[in-house]
DNA sequence: TATGAATGAGGTTTCATTCAT
DNA sequence: TATGAATGAAACCTCATTCAT
């Protein structure tokens, strides 16, 4: 009769396992669907509890989440090592794992984009982050690889904004609502050439 | 019972006045938070008739209204007049005024991206309609306009497709999740050097 | 544009059409998911000509279509040739036909059964027209068939209403609710058996 | 906003109290035309715990109802007495009770016909618990009752599906449809004699 | 802190029926 | 007679959120 499993007692684990078991559903339901009550029952947490952790519920821990998880898809270490002969080719294959992480998170993805939508003000918060990362990279960068070094930080961090914010626009759309090449190959390609034109722009 | 007296009778001004009122409660209240019983409220129509006309609701009344609104957004008859020497400036004020639409309908257009994205399959049939209309813009350009003669067709609407959906992507993203550019006027700058970049693509 | 296609102009044509219409639609849909609207719509007659010759809608098209089709059902013309010789084969041979009639026509006989449930005082009127149909193959019976000479008009009309009864009850049961036994044919037999019990009973 | 207080906080007590409430109104307004906002009303209850505890509404809850209550309306006992001498004076004792219960809780019995008709495929899934009630009862009367002892028990456990069969069978005809006999003194004669015929049939 | 039973506003959807033409 | 656009009461059902324990 007693069909409690053991749950975690202990807050940080609890939070992680809600935004798991958020991420987990997210995948697998798509954020419209998905209820807080699913989570709960996912999870093994009881409703009251999510509510204790997230008041404003699902927003809330959409953002927790993608805070939680966002490190795991952009990784600039690669960066790192680009240097004047290599800079296309790694570019290019920041691209395609870009677009292949995306295929594979594709709910994941989806759902941020809705709610950004739905909620933009809950967003502008985040942008913050966003900028304080992009920050790091032109930081790490201008340390580490000569490459960019003469290029003055404002326009390295500016340029970095407009590739990703023009990869970002160009990739959600040929995922989430029609393919604007016939092949992801394409589309990295397009995307190679033109990231590299914005590189000379201004 | 029914007391209600001078119905009117015809299906055409029935749909017509369902399709303006959304538009105009959309502008309004924004597509989430609408609700059918809104708009039959709002038009002075039962919600029995909403129904009759648009059985799957909301959903179907976006989609008749985006064919029964669209074709006063993009009004591709200024290509008409390109030529050589001013397709650079005319590419550029048809930008500006497709931005300045998009200002105009925020709720609008934001309403038609959500609806996409949480309706994807609904949104493909939809896709034939774009494409017949770039396929007639193809043909009228290559009819009356010799800047446009020595280019293939099927080349000129691949090239078409790509730059409007380069353009939506980032109006989009700079208009409803976060600004890629300060000024509007940046972002014009921009999208005309990329669009002439597609161009000259491939 | 004009989708009209050649209605049937005669009155007694059209009610003929409903009830053809309403008879197929209950086999393929059930009485309780079939609306008015779908009948006028596959019979390609408008919803208020319906309600003009059936004021109450669906009951009254059941009621019709009943008394329109029954005939087609029940055909006591065996009786006639019923002796003392082979009156156990041919009432086996009548109830194995009754069971086939119910099951290639199971959403009709359901239906009915249902529409008996839910609006009993409507069916009482039609009592009167099944005990009429009795009345009549009892004196059908008397007047041909010098196996019945002897038995009391009253007699035989009130064995054939419990017979009719049992096999109904029975029949129904075992189609719509729960099978009895594991084939149509068991329940043949054990029918057969019981009915020539009640010919004996009181 | 929600301003209720003592609010009662127990799983059974709720969901019995639904039953009872069901139960209630089955037979003050039939199955039909019962609504589970009526329900909620009745029962004090929002009808977001009805949905909490039923998700597929009235059918759930009659099939709830029914595990509920059943048991007050067969019992077995009384063949525990019996023996070749009063066998069939106890049968007509049974049969007499049932169709007074029947009598008396005419509408219950009506929902659960009407329910069976219309949701064969949920009721099939109940005739599992009603055989293994039965097999209950074979093992009953084979250790206790030697009248009983010399009867296969798969014989036994048929007989007593096909009596039960066929009394609910005529039993609710008679009821439900159209009364069989003028009495129902005259029907609990001849379903006895019915029964006498099965035991000895086959 | 943690629980989870309970809530109910508010959305969606149906369909028998009416009535102006 | 015949039409079918229009009705709207009334059913359905969901789910974010609360709060007594």
């Amino acid at each position: 009769m007693n069909t409690k499993v053991n749950r975690i007692r202990n807050k940080k684990e609890k939070i992680k396992l809600i935004y798991e078991t958020f991420y987990k559903l997210l995948n697998k339901i798509g954020y419209d669907k998905l209820t807080t009550n699913q989570i709960a029952q996912e999870a093994n947490i009881s409703i009251g509890t999510i509510y204790h952790y997230f008041p404003k519920g699902k927003v809330d821990i959409l953002k927790g989440t993608i805070k939680h998880i966002s490190s795991n898809f952009i990784d600039f270490d690669e960066f790192k090592s680009i240097n004047q002969e290599n800079h296309v080719e790694q570019l290019k294959k920041f691209i395609e794992k870009y677009i292949k992480s995306h295929r594979n998170n594709y709910q994941y993805h989806l759902a941020i984009q809705m709610a950004e939508l739905s909620h933009p003000k809950l967003f502008q918060s985040m942008n913050t982050s966003t900028n304080d990362f992009f920050w790091e990279i032109v930081q790490k960068l201008h340390d580490l690889n000569s490459f960019y070094k003469n290029i003055p930080k404002s326009i390295l961090f500016h340029s970095l904004m407009i590739m990703y914010n023009t990869l970002e626009a160009l990739v959600h759309r040929h995922l989430f609502i029609t393919p604007i090449f016939n092949t992801d190959e394409e589309l990295i390609e397009y995307l190679t050439q033109f990231l590299i034109f914005i590189m000379k722009f201004k």
